[in-house]
DNA sequence: GAGAACGTAGAAAGCGCTTACTGACGTCGT
DNA sequence: ACGACGTCAGTAAGCGCTTTCTACGTTCTC
């Protein structure tokens, strides 16, 4: 029914050993016998079967790479990079095609635990966990276990955008720099002149929510703006990365304080929703109220007005995630290695204006 | 080294074949026996290795899912909500998970290839195309013979946004219905009085790409405004689907005709990326140029002036197609259903207005 | 109370590959 | 001319599971 390796060599009158090391191309094969075997692939039109290679080599051909939401240019940007470098990286060697699949937690930890599991099943080559980590200490020590169990059993382990492991320099970490783009966008507005400044946070469970969140309370602490902790929470709120929540969010914030004339959202979908609701309550972005998000995603730039916010290389941090798990990268001294955020100012921020 | 499952039956005192069959719970076990085994399993941390597992009973747990461009949200809609449903359809069952993995082809034919290929190595049960195919004979003869023996070969094939396969009614294909919503959308612009209307198409090898310029043609041809051949080519641009494509041809066309009243792209990353060109030419949308997308991805309408575009139910195609990999839904009539699009009129659409 | 029927578990034969190990030739140095 | 060596190919032993077939109590059934 289904060829096998055994057809192969039947037909091209070789054993089966031979065809294997034709295929994999790891030992001295003679011109012509070479030429008889593949000529004999080609007319059974045969592939190999990969759960059976595996299984002899006990090696994988599988690379993982975890997104928390593929609908989110900011992981497909990543994911797109990674995989891109990872077939780059394989297209070397002969039969060392990687096939590098892409998982969808959904930021559920449930399911990124799950795909954890499936991974290992599979005996990954590597696995590539993109973006921040949900903050429970039960789920963070489950990961660390699997991912350790997942590295002890040779799978190469690489965070792309994600903090480095407490305590694992066996894992190569690419850290966005989140804290200090975001303290520089802050003060950016200070610097315009803002005082009143509401910030959306992201979903509340999350490091980048937190880093970022840190990094604007640094900003703000430096102006002498810090607040009680009363205060803080009363000018922050939380919530999914998405622009409903931008928009909500904004909303409340303007009801909290009507004088507020400034707007920092921890992502740019956030804030472009926040500009609709900003619009339309009639307010004018930046003339009424500035608005500034984060990671400057391809339809920022676009936004009308532009919109300011802090540009991450997620492309070239993608792309490097995947080299290192491939192996062609050196990992980063100690393991991390810290990714920098550049400000981009546009035309979303400018000084604030007393409203009539 | 590494725990197998007869490390698992030695210390639950059973033998390997018990522990198989608590595992995949197909097979009565007493429950005593079945508590011992979890339990062994449980204390040596094991794990099921996947390459034996598919090997043994000639199945495999992965599924993939083919995209064109996962940075574009266009896919990553479409391959989350498959993801979603196809670890949904897998949760009943003990042990049936699936492995969903999202394949990046980039749009390039020979990426394509060699993830089917790939796919068919690891005997995948599946696989989903997602988007538009690439219209070159040779290349479409190839993956129509891949799919082929894929489908020969047990895996389901499912097509989502793709035209169905010439001739292969075994191949459930959901189908966009781009041409009628092309065409409505021009008929909406015709309707408001416009008659100078550009056209940027996307990538000229796609199928995609053809049906929405075929729609748009009718449109035009039914208001006896089709021109020779020849004005039609003046009026239609071709290029990648992203913003700068959009940017670029959209100066081209008013170059090419100042007295252009109406834009019309092709996907609503191009339509942005025109907008903006506009913008930056001192021309307003709606008031000098209208302006309409394809597609509504989320940040559509966010945009100012709201974009007008066409609306795709990509969440529920993805959702379709990973259901339909996993057979927990009857594939459709005849193989094949076409999904309808929905004219969505916003801001960025009014009528012509002579400019000074 | 004998035999059928049932529920549960083990033995063992693969699944389709990879890869030591072994062997058959030539070729080369001396 | 002879042994040492290098090159290429075959043999066969698994890799870690699944599953068929068999076997051994129990519980019914008449």
């Amino acid at each position: 029914m289904t060829v096998t390796l055994a057809d192969v060599a039947a037909r091209a009158r070789v054993s089966p050993a031979t065809v294997s090391r034709v295929l994999n191309g790891n030992y001295p094969v003679a011109a012509a016998t070479r030429e008889r075997v593949l000529k004999a692939v080609d007319e059974l039109d045969y592939v190999l079967n990969a759960t059976a290679s595996s299984l002899a080599a006990a090696t994988s051909d599988l690379v993982g790479i975890l997104v928390n939401d593929i609908a989110d240019p900011f992981f497909g940007i990543m994911a797109g990079a990674a995989q891109g470098a990872i077939c780059e990286s394989a297209s070397g060697r002969a039969g060392g095609e990687k096939l590098a699949v892409v998982c969808n937690t959904g930021g559920s930890a449930e399911r990124e635990l799950t795909y954890l599991t499936l991974l290992q099943r599979q005996r990954a080559a590597a696995v590539v966990l993109t973006g921040g980590a949900l903050e429970d200490p039960g789920h963070i020590a489950a990961v660390a276990a699997k991912l350790a169990r997942l590295a002890e059993a040779g799978s190469r382990i690489v965070l792309c955008g994600r903090p480095a492991l407490p305590g694992d320099a066996s894992v190569a970490a690419l850290a966005f720099d989140n804290r200090s783009g975001a303290r520089r966008l802050t003060e950016h507005l200070l610097a315009l002149g803002h005082r009143r400044i509401g910030y959306i946070a992201g979903p509340a469970d999350r490091t980048t929510t937190r880093h970022r969140l840190e990094g604007h309370r640094e900003a703000m602490a430096a102006a002498g703006l810090a607040g009680d902790a009363e205060g803080q929470e009363r000018a922050t709120l939380h919530g999914p990365y998405d622009r409903r929540c931008g928009y909500d969010a904004a909303l409340e914030l303007l009801r909290r304080d009507p004088e507020l004339t400034a707007i920092v959202a921890a992502n740019d979908t956030i804030a472009l929703g926040a500009c609709a609701a900003l619009r339309d309550q009639g307010l004018r972005v930046p003339d009424d109220v500035s608005v500034a998000g984060f990671d400057d995603l391809p339809f920022s730039v676009d936004a009308v007005p532009g919109l300011t916010t802090v540009r991450l290389p997620l492309y070239e941090a993608g792309a490097r995630a995947g080299r290192l798990a491939m192996g062609t990268e050196e990992p980063p001294p100690g393991g991390v290695a810290t990714i920098a955020a550049e400000l981009m100012v546009r035309g979303s921020t400018a000084g604030p204006r007393a409203r009539p």
